[in-house]
RNA sequence: GGAUCAGUGGUGUAGCGGUUAACAUGUCUCCCUGUCACGGAGAAGAUCGCGGGUUCGAUUCCCGUCUGAUCCGCCA
């Protein structure tokens, strides 16, 4: 038996293949003991098919869940069909049974609806894998990959490696640091991306490349975001905003035709960043859902609330029928996510009963309440939410993050349909209101619009960029830009960003000096490989996109990384851990 | 750095100033020939995260601490 091979997986049985012998390998999914008759459902990486072990066959070990069985039988149909099973329609009589492994009784159930917490199925991973929805998801990821190569080898692409070992630049993220042996007391940093090594194959002459990327963060962690990571990083040389665009539609066009079977239609959707975050209050829209905002700041500053005659932006978003749903303590709870948001507070209207109701009414004229309710064409149990900010981004990006929320509560999302869709035309800088500098928005090789060149000495602040997201269901899917290639543009965004010219020298010198051989126009994007993986297997946790994650305080429950090392380690490295100071 | 919530048999939860600490599932034993969330009978299994305080008495209330999840800051 042990010498008899496979020769089926277990969604290839089928109706049609009664009477034929099988033999089978898997797992014990579940028993069904009936006395002289027992059903096991047995599970490999396909699918699930039932065994029937009938009295006839009285050798038979005993399997407990999780045995790994070998088994030989015959296909056959079932008496009663089970309709949620692929297989449900046939069942396997068994002859042979043997036991390949036994397995102990897992600390979680192996099932799409496991009741075990994520601590336990980090700890576990190599049992929480075996879920079929984990399964799906990184037969998932890996199509995407394959999609990504394919694509791009097809369109000229060349795969090219860059190294995970770097030298630091302490912009941006937080590196992850690694001490050289050999090099004493010095250190080397992991990619926060392969930014300036794929410019610089561009600079090369490649024209376009492509790599899996890992890249490495040591940020704090979210339900989105993990330390270590991976981008589908391309760049490309001579091609404009819109060429590179429409390839790489052509990419995400086949991916979700390939992967999920859906057709998204091209070209994709563009909008400009500004209506994005006037509209929407986000740089990343959900436009499944409206609750658009509104500019009420004129319709407002007329009231006799005292806080919004002075006030510089007040905006607002009309809930549909919602209004029942607005009562006292959920609007309490909703002031307290304002709060996060440095928002001093949401600002609730219902209109019911023919009537604006709310703590504000009271403070606003006749004249205020028609304009409001032609604004939003109120009606019976509608509801609305104000906030109000001196600064812009506040109100925006507060409003938004109550949209989102609310959009997802009142389910006004259709879960079918994918939103994907192009932010363009960003702003060169973020400025930032609390301190007044300038940062980067994207990162500092982004290239000036040619119309806006003229500004970076005058106005930096409305200096837009070359600059496209890919939002995908309010997720940045990725992002990437045109790259400055021209030495003095170069320089001039590096001095506004407050660089002096020994930073530049010391941090990017290299790459500076490369500037001075031909660089060619050169424009690239890079894709987050686990979030578009997460939309596409419809799961908001990055962790059920990647085999092996870390937890919030990015930690390996099951490895246990990071952990302490050896004394002889560190001395070979010459690095002493500081003792921790117990008094702040 | 901050906020919120959670921590009770293997797993997931309930509970309450005095309990034999409850329920589901899993595990073990027995019965069962058509189950597919099989069913039935029984059994084992918990220092109620840790430390301190209040109290005659704390799993329960309070303080601290640790761990986890989610969010804000952060993520050029």
């Amino acid at each position: 038996m042990e010498k008899l091979e496979r020769t089926h997986y277990n969604n290839e049985i089928s109706l049609s293949m009664v009477g034929r012998h099988v033999i089978l390998i898997g797992r014990v999914s579940k028993k069904r003991d009936l006395g002289s008759i027992t059903f096991v459902d047995l599970r490999d990486k396909t699918g699930i098919v039932q065994l029937l072990i009938n009295h006839e066959f009285r050798n038979f070990p005993n399997v407990r869940n999780e045995y790994l069985i070998h088994v030989y039988g015959q296909v056959v149909k079932k008496e009663v069909p089970n309709k949620l099973l692929k297989t449900g329609e046939v069942e396997v009589e068994v002859h042979i049974l043997e036991i390949i492994n036994e397995s102990d009784t897992t600390p979680l159930i192996i099932d799409d609806k496991t009741d075990a917490s994520e601590e336990v199925r980090l700890k576990y991973r190599y049992l929480d894998l075996r879920r079929p929805c984990l399964q799906k998801n990184l037969m998932l990821r890996a199509k995407i990959v394959k999609c990504a190569h394919e694509y791009l080898d097809n369109n000229n692409f060349l795969e090219i490696e860059t190294p995970i070992l770097g030298a630091s630049t302490p912009e941006g993220a937080r590196e992850y640091l690694v001490p050289s042996r050999v090099n004493h007391g010095q250190f080397y940093a992991l990619p926060q991306s392969p930014q300036l090594f794929k410019q610089l194959l561009m600079i090369a002459g490649f024209e376009r490349y492509y790599q899996i990327a890992k890249c490495f963060r040591d940020e704090d962690l979210r339900a989105d975001r993990q330390p270590d990571f991976t981008q589908i990083d391309i760049e490309t040389s001579f091609l404009n905003q819109e060429q590179l665009l429409k390839m790489m539609e052509g990419l995400l066009e086949k991916i979700f035709k390939e992967t999920i079977n859906y057709d998204i239609k091209l070209p994709l959707r563009q909008m400009e960043y500004n209506d994005a975050v006037n509209i929407y209050g986000s740089d990343k829209p959900d436009t499944r859902f409206d609750l658009k905002l509104h500019d009420l700041t004129s319709i407002l500053s007329t009231s006799k609330f005292e806080y919004f005659n002075t006030v510089k932006y007040i905006k607002g978003f009309v809930v549909k029928n919602k209004a029942d749903v607005f009562t006292r303590k959920y609007v309490d709870n909703l002031s307290l996510l304002s709060k996060k948001y440095s928002m001093r507070n949401y600002f609730i209207i219902k209109y019911v009963n023919n009537e604006l109701e709310g703590s504000l009414v009271k403070s606003l004229t006749e004249e205020n309440k028609m304009d409001l309710i032609n604004e939003f064409h109120l009606l019976e149990n509608d509801v609305l939410c104000i906030a109000a900010s001196d600064i812009k981004y506040d109100v925006n990006f507060g409003l938004g993050a109550l949209r989102s929320q609310l959009g997802h509560e009142f389910r006004l999302i259709d879960i079918d349909v994918f939103d994907v869709l192009w932010v363009v035309h960003w702003p060169l800088f973020a400025y930032d209101e609390h301190t007044g500098t300038l940062a980067p928005e994207h990162h500092p090789f982004t290239r000036p619009c040619d119309e806006d060149l003229n500004k970076l000495d005058t106005n930096p602040r409305d200096v837009y960029a070359y600059c496209y997201d890919i939002i995908i269901n309010g997720y940045e899917a990725g992002g990437g830009s045109l790259r400055i290639y021209k030495k003095e543009v170069q320089n001039k965004v590096f001095n506004l960003l407050g660089f002096t010219d020994e930073d530049i020298k010391r941090k990017f010198g290299f790459f500076i000096d490369a500037f001075n051989y031909g660089t060619p126009p050169h424009a690239g994007i890079a894709f987050g490989l686990e979030r578009l993986t997460m939309c596409l297997a419809k799961t908001d946790n990055i962790k059920d996109v990647i085999a092996f994650p870390k937890n919030l305080k990015a930690r390996c429950p099951m490895t246990n990384a990071p952990s302490n090392v050896t004394d002889k380690q560190l001395e070979e490295l010459g690095i002493k851990i500081a003792e921790e100071s117990t008094n702040e």
